[in-house]
DNA sequence: GCCTGAAATGAGAGTAGCTCTCAAAACATG
DNA sequence: CATGTTTTGAGAGCTACTCTCATTTCAGGC
């Protein structure tokens, strides 16, 4: 959700045997597909890595890098953990207030994310603050989840999932998501990401002037 | 600043015998590209309009139209208003709440922009609602709005402008903003814009749960 | 009016992201 | 192992965008 969430972990070993070779197959070209990505922007950056670059490296064809993923920029930032978010903001307990549920949820994220691959994360968040495709890509992709909290924030305050003032609380909190990645990257990853999120969640819910929870 | 603000208008007739053939011929052929844009976009949509059909509308050569405007985004987007609402910020009387000279500034360029011409005003935000590449482009160029809205909070508050808690409120406020002028074209510009931002500034200022002011 | 330097334009080649199609290869299933 | 389905690779094609260079167009002094 938070963008610099962990793509799902390779299938543990539990469950190996029981995908197909197809399937496990598909899982190894995908991430063989980010693995060479990753690599190849460490050592040229962005704009100067090309499709047919990672598709040399991952040893597949480029049509099939095209197969996987949309666009450039989605072997970067994709991962697939909104549903679970969602999920796990419903499993919050009724009377808790709404927005100490939304930064459990959005704490547990970012921590998952953190602790899955710090140096992914890092560099995740250093390509969205230096490569504006990138960055505006990671905006959309948090803007679908925002729609999902607008769902979760309208069930627990009985309001309505479309109306404008929902939205915009969904949208600003995107936003301030967004700007302490930003931060982040910025500042060279000196300070806790966890942190930085705990004080943009106070800004949203008590405003500028507002003290610290 | 919204994106939804107005080109500068043409240069008015007190001024255009100062100008040199030179710009005036400018003026005109940035002036003969949009239209031709807007032209072509309302006729087949966005993405069916290349730049080339511009070209050839506008009566300019392609390159041409690169030197005018960076991406095709731009074209529909770009409007020069920021400086000019930095300087109306820093007007404000120094005892106005901050928050009020936000509401007032945000409130003139709104209706600066929808008084220029209504009509590309709704095309623009029907754009923004309905092709990512426009809306991620606009939400990129607000984001430098934002970085000014920093500067001033800063001024008005005593905190560092690149402090995060300032940076996240001017960011959530940017968010906000692009939701309610989403909002706007979704439900078919029934609702007056400024109305929209009106509830969405009292959003930022006091919450979801907050009194209206 | 004319000449000279500077700026704007047009033409064209080139790059890269992305889409689409179609045939070949790899897997699944009986 | 034969059959049908998925996945892949090869390649053509489109378009946004960049760069270069020659040509045209304007500005200002003579």
């Amino acid at each position: 959700m938070t963008g610099m969430t962990a793509a799902p972990s390779p299938a543990s070993a539990a469950d190996r045997p029981r995908l197909g070779l197809r399937e496990r197959k598909k899982i190894k070209t995908r991430e063989a597909i980010r693995a060479a990505t990753y690599a190849l922007i460490e050592e040229q950056g962005y704009d100067a890595t090309t499709i047919d670059q990672i598709a040399d490296r991952a040893e597949v064809s480029p049509s099939t890098v095209f197969r996987y993923f949309p666009t450039k920029e989605d072997i970067v930032l994709t991962d697939e953990y909104d549903p679970l978010i969602l999920e796990e903001l419903r499993a919050r307990p009724a009377d808790e207030p709404w927005t100490d549920s939304i930064r459990y949820v959005t704490q547990r994220a970012v921590q998952a994310g953190v602790e899955e691959d710090i140096k992914v994360s890092r560099l995740r968040s250093r390509l969205v603050a230096e490569v504006p495709a990138v960055r505006s890509r990671m905006l959309e992709s948090m803007s679908v989840t925002g729609r999902m909290i607008c769902q979760a924030i309208a069930e627990r305050t009985g309001r309505a999932p479309g109306e404008l003032e929902v939205r915009v609380y969904a949208m600003a909190l995107i936003g301030g998501l967004m700007e302490a990645t930003l931060y982040w990257a910025e500042h060279g990853h000196q300070d806790g990401y966890a942190a930085l999120v705990d004080r943009t969640l106070d800004v949203l819910e008590h405003g500028l002037a507002g003290e610290k929870r």
